[in-house]
DNA sequence: GAAAATAATGTAAACGTTTACATTGATGTT
DNA sequence: AACATCAATGTAAACGTTTACATTATTTTC
């Protein structure tokens, strides 16, 4: 059974405006009658109704976290960083996963409006310009990784084209040149931008990216595996992989194996993100290391801003960058050594 | 700018009444009048305030999931399974982490009142009869590996005495003796169970468990590394390692390997839940196989089934059964093997 | 000790819905 | 032609809060 703040009025002798001074610590009220009411609050287990609360505030203490998906520790840890900054503020989390789908972006969308004071999207696929129209001009939103040429929202990008770039710098320093990347799919706008870092990276330095070296994945481990099968149906095998994210590095890996290479020595391999699986695996993953729970963090004190009116004005847009996290997964190599041989275009 | 249901009223020259019977789809409605009504609610981009329809409905279609954690693949798997449940029923889901703190499990469920209209508690560590105490007896609630005496809730629990047990005599099996174990810490339910597990398989064949083989770590994968460092400082070394969970087998991989050994060659390792990751490390990891994201699911159901009142009555109480994944990370040793000499009694 | 100022409390409107009940208008029955 | 039936729509109460404003009780001031 619920009780009501007319219960409670009724119980502690005052009236209901008195109850709800008291539950919301604001104004002054006599401390004797402060305890009256505390203890029937008490003994009645009262908590305010928070749809009759939220009806009349506008408030619901909630924030919306809208994801493409929930595979991996990725987003798990984009969560967990957000959880941690919302609890501290006394809020909650409203987490859905779209799928990539865009009906169930706007399904999920219509279900936020009105429940939550604020909201995390993050949708790397699809354009976000159709949310736009539907979202209220009131209502605070940060995009984290989203392409989007709306310079309303805030935005939290995390450098992609640079820790790329500087990944893709990093093994040609050590000497490799056939270096394949398994991507995140054309749609993508992560994968995209770490793709044009790796063929900036080549062009910057006189060479010539070669698409062939190209390999389309998914952000899953299977497609890191996949992609290995298929690179090692070609007739020259690179001497390094970069996957764009760890998960189908950690997928690579178990592919190249299965081939009967050996990592780093046969076949150097590095991932993205710096997920908390990378220093574990063996070998340890090189990866370009992404704050991840800093982003879900700082997308929460990004709204908190808004909300509290501390941020006004004109929408920010962060830009997060990137670390090479250098492990063992990526070995030196002499230049034409062991696999690289005929080849002088990379 | 937020129309509410007047301002759609007004325009389509009809009494709220109409536009609540048109929206919710239910009264006869001529289907000329529907049609205007519908024409409004599309071009004012109208959404029922939540708020008004929870107040008077006394229903949030919102799912309330309150995880211990929010570290690694596990619970990212829970709330994956979850959330795919509750978006095929046009609900959603609040999730929160408590970090095993009682004081946080309060503040998230007294947030959760009112919020959701059914909870999913996951609290291995904290005793849960405390819970008990605030919970509307109106709201379905499912326990999910929560220890609990209260036969009020209905609970799923995985069978982690089964399953260890299972392990554990599949590695004697193979001719282990000497098989250490990396718990999750006393106070987890998970790990009171998978030892109690381990334990037996050992009394079941006339042979003595040693305590000293048993290492207390916490589910994370640093945790599953130090207890490795600790185990190889004593002077006799076991041929393998179970550890509770995934993460903590692959934290345990890296620190066997660091310590100069071979896995599965000088020693078994296997973990517990099977997580996606298991099967792409290498070796592949021998895992007690958990279907995570259908406990998330199956929890999921149950709560609808409640509220649908398709179930009524007693508490019902799933007992998961778990499978062994055998894959590449144990060996089959001859006793009386390399590491294992002088050791008569294990 | 009365008036003025202030503190404490109460009253009632508002928030945006749903829905029981009332009303209207059309159709069928005698 | 009067009445009963039924479909379509409208009216108003209810849900549980917060809060501006009104009222009452208490303190201060002269």
């Amino acid at each position: 059974m619920h009780f009501n703040i007319i219960d409670v009025a009724k119980k502690a002798g005052v009236s209901i405006a008195t109850v709800s001074r008291v539950i919301n610590g604001s104004d002054k009220v006599k401390a004797e009658t402060r305890e009256i009411v505390m203890a029937v609050v008490e003994k009645l287990q009262y908590v305010p109704n928070p749809s009759a609360r939220g009806l009349i505030m506008k408030r619901t203490e909630a924030i919306g976290l809208l994801l493409p998906d929930l595979h991996g520790e990725f987003f798990s840890e984009i969560i967990r960083g957000a959880d941690n900054a919302v609890q501290s503020q006394g809020y909650h989390l409203i987490v859905s996963s779209s799928h990539n789908d865009p009906k169930e972006i706007e399904a999920a969308l219509r279900f936020m409006r009105g429940r939550v004071d604020a909201l995390i999207i993050m949708s790397p696929r699809v354009d976000s310009e159709i949310l736009l129209a539907n979202l209220p001009k009131s209502l605070p939103v940060v995009l984290l990784n989203c392409r989007t040429s709306n310079p309303h929202f805030d935005t939290i990008m995390t450098d992609g084209f640079g820790g790329a770039k500087e990944m893709t710098n990093y093994l040609i320093d050590q000497g490799h040149k056939r270096i394949a990347v398994i991507t995140g799919g054309p749609t993508n706008i992560e994968s995209q931008e770490r793709l044009r870092g790796y063929r900036t990276a080549f062009t910057e330095r006189g060479l010539v990216p070669n698409k062939s070296l190209e390999f389309e994945g998914n952000f899953t481990q299977m497609s890191g595996y996949e992609s290995v099968k298929e690179i090692f149906k070609r007739k020259s095998v690179p001497t390094a992989i970069f996957a764009f994210n760890d998960s189908m590095a950690i997928g690579a890996i178990k592919a190249i194996r299965e081939e009967g290479f050996k990592i780093p020595s046969d076949i150097s391999v590095c991932g993205f993100d710096d997920t908390p699986m990378a220093k574990f695996i063996s070998p340890s993953l090189t990866s370009v290391h992404v704050p991840i729970p800093e982003l879900g963090e700082m997308a929460i004190k990004r709204v908190f801003d808004r909300l509290q009116k501390r941020t006004k004005g004109a929408a920010a847009h962060i830009f997060v960058p990137t670390t090479l996290a250098i492990r063992n997964s990526c070995k030196k190599i002499n230049t034409m050594s062991n696999l690289e041989k005929e080849d002088k275009v990379v």
